[in-house]
DNA sequence: CCAAAAGTGTTATGTTTACACCCATGT
DNA sequence: ACATGGGTGTAAACATAACACTTTTGG
């Protein structure tokens, strides 16, 4: 590779987390207000420049901590953007990831160095966004349905376990179809992607229910 | 972004190409010997360096022309590589894709500028690679088989159509698996992801074969 | 003892697997 | 006429979908 031709090199790179969250059976996605040029004062997805000392997963991790203190997301990367001036200051890539947390055990920062404001917006209802986000974000929303129907991105959701119940309405949300109960938790039992911790969990006035973790092998399996 | 911060430029990027075909049941990917420095003289997968004027599937092409004359390959990309020090130069991002060709209808340079030799190698027969390409053709190896499960890759691989015999052949080989011919006819005309073209082709003293098209949208229906 | 949600079982329906025979062609 | 591989149908096994009753808790 010939190291002096500029067109090698000069380029950049920016990682975009979709962070969705389930808020009584909303689906939810968290957005930042930008601080900075370019783009100032527009809604965006938690986003920013990455280093070319770290990897991207890093960046994405940085980035999510700085401009919302969410520490240990689980993040996977569904896409790259590449639009030669998706970006107005230099090339960049767009690595996207998505995310899935939970709004009742997070606290999301209002304000830092380089967002005014952060909150969680339905996916039917989002503010125009800054950069390509607009794209993105509907994009995120379909791998979602995707990645839950064969992998367990849930896994991240439910650090501590679930419940089948809890877990069915979540699938009803992001699917946006309704499912058996019955018939819901016997397709989970026996595609042997979760098992029992012997644990309940009591609600007010009901009966407890038993408290699932996912396995740590992933099957892949199509489940709905 | 303060474009000021040399930690937010400097990188670079390469596309990788592993591009498999089906020769008399053996599934092979092609590799090129490389004549520049780095990794000079060893084998590696098609690949080379991005320019920042051009999008990552323009790169992906433009490389696999260049190095092996092949022209109009459908690629999808796959991965990417982004370990800090892959690359002994610069910071050099690896995007991945997946091809597939069929040998019988393609002609491989031998030489260009860059190479000194190009050649089919069975999946199960490959040389030290340059770079991380090792690693990158296993995981590329087990994309090709999710792939073909999910979505119809093969789609490029018979742009004219093809016979319910001939694909079976191909998915028994990248799976691995042996499939009812029977079976295996039904559930793909099932899957609604091909239709008949009222064509035939002929077998030197057998019965002609009807051929099949896949069909413009893809279902993302697993197959097996 | 009542309301509310968790947990379980059974039958009907649809899908997948296993398997055997007939058909069109070139020699 | 026969060898070769293409094309079709059917019954058994399995998986999914539809549906109703029992259990545990707090008030």
């Amino acid at each position: 590779m010939e190291l002096n031709n500029p067109l090698y090199k000069n380029m950049g790179a920016h990682v975009i987390n979709s962070i969705f969250t389930i808020d009584h059976g909303i689906v939810k996605v968290l957005l930042i207000r930008r601080k900075n040029e370019p783009y100032s004062k527009m809604w965006a997805l938690v986003s920013g420049a990455m280093y070319n000392n770290e990897t991207i997963l890093t960046a994405a991790k940085r980035e999510l901590k700085e401009k919302t203190s969410l520490q240990n997301i689980n993040l996977e990367m569904i896409d790259v953007v590449d639009d030669i001036n998706r970006s107005p200051l230099l090339r960049m890539f767009g690595f996207c990831f998505i995310g899935i947390v939970d709004i009742d055990k997070v606290n999301i920062l209002k304000e830092t160095k380089k967002t005014y404001d952060a909150d969680w917006f339905p996916i039917d209802n989002i503010p125009n966004l800054a950069y390509d986000h607009n794209r993105i974000i509907l994009s995120s929303i379909e791998k979602l349905k995707e990645l839950i129907t064969t992998s367990s991105i849930l896994k991240a959701f439910y650090p501590n376990g679930f419940t089948i119940p809890e877990i069915h309405k979540v699938y009803e949300s992001i699917l946006k179809i309704s499912i058996d109960r019955r018939n819901f938790r016997k397709k989970l039992l026996s595609s042997e992607l979760i098992e029992d911790t012997n644990h309940t969990k009591n609600f007010l006035g009901k009966k407890p229910a038993k408290i699932y973790v996912f396995k740590e092998k992933t099957k892949n399996k199509q489940l709905f």
